[in-house]
DNA sequence: CCAAAAGTACACAGATCTGTATACTAATAA
DNA sequence: TTATTAGTATACAGATCTGTGTACTTTTGG
């Protein structure tokens, strides 16, 4: 009932997928069954939607990692607190192995727009931004001097898994960046 | 004079700093200086000139390598027979901090074809396959039991540098994935 | 019930994109 | 020299894309 949901819904799907600039205007109406005028209405632009698109994607995936790391925590680790992060690369592992994945939009979508200016490109940095501070919460037990690093290192291994899984076919990519991980928190918690 | 390799050449740089959807034909004959019928006969489609694009950048991005990894290796570390990975990761990090540098052709390329049926997205896999080969041999001097796994987990610290570096702005990415990397091969030492 | 808000259908402007057709010109090689 | 090859200029077909204009219909709140 909610068109201007059914239209954000139905873009971020086929953003997803297929690419953005790949994408159509009319394919987003044709599949969401709203009309153009309306969709006018709503955003002033395609840009606009592509904005809204990202947006509902990055709380979406927010909200993926939120649930999936507790329930993995509790399931395979016994709610041990220490073993948040390997909890989020089994979630990141188990996003990337369902047949969902299309790589990560938000770097998808910077690559499409790679001007740092654009405000495409800024929402992508930002989500990036919220992950990392994810990642810093999981690393709290492990009481490290720079926290903040140690994060961004544990996001460049997420990244290189995602990337690797969607342009090099290397589904275990999670598994071997979540050892990676194991390794080196083995080394920071000396 | 060789109109092909110019139309190769241009194509290149535009589909690289614009994306390969948002860069026209047309701004690519303006840009070489070629007409379009020479275009078309040697390519019959927009798709064969991005291989052919694609298959130059392969060409260009590992023979950057294996000029730049030689000379920081020498540079830097005296040429010690260990010390190629961390040229590597140098090499690396001098990519990312030129302003060339505008992501990975192929991470952005795949984002644009996501098909893994695609002959673009097969390129894009097979260059990363060259690329964990190089790494490989990179890792002989640390005598590992499994290699190829480490060059995995190397390539997956790659990656997610040049993804963190160009989408989330992370110019020390490179540096970061470096001090994982050292960190890794320390633990494999032992 | 009725008025305002929201949505639809559809035509179309104007730009852009890939690819082709045609007729002419420059270079090259036997 | 002359025939062939390669390239140019340019118009254009046909598709597609974003965005607007207009007239009609549905929904909804007071």
């Amino acid at each position: 009932m909610d068109k201007r949901e059914q239209l954000v819904s139905v873009a971020q799907q086929l953003f997803y997928k297929q690419g953005i600039t790949a994408t159509g205007i009319d394919k987003i109406l044709a599949q969401s069954g709203v009309s153009k005028r309306t969709l006018y209405n709503h955003f002033k632009s395609k840009d606009e939607l592509i904005v809204a698109a990202l947006q509902r994607r990055d709380k979406e995936f927010m909200t993926m990692l939120k649930t999936a790391v507790p329930r993995l925590l509790k399931q395979k680790y016994d709610g041990a607190t220490h073993a948040g992060l390997w909890a989020y690369f089994d979630a990141i592992d188990e996003w990337i192995n369902s047949d969902k994945f299309c790589g990560c939009m938000f770097i998808n979508a910077s690559a499409e727009f790679p001007r740092k200016s654009d405000p495409i490109h800024a929402i992508c940095a930002s989500h990036k931004m919220l992950v990392i501070q994810f990642i810093e919460q999981l690393l709290v037990p492990f009481q490290l001097a720079d926290s903040h690093k140690v994060a961004v290192q544990m996001a460049i291994l997420t990244d290189g898994a995602i990337v690797n899984a969607h342009t090099a076919n290397q589904m275990d990519a999670a598994k071997l960046a979540k050892m990676s991980a194991q390794q080196l928190l083995h080394i920071y918690q000396q």
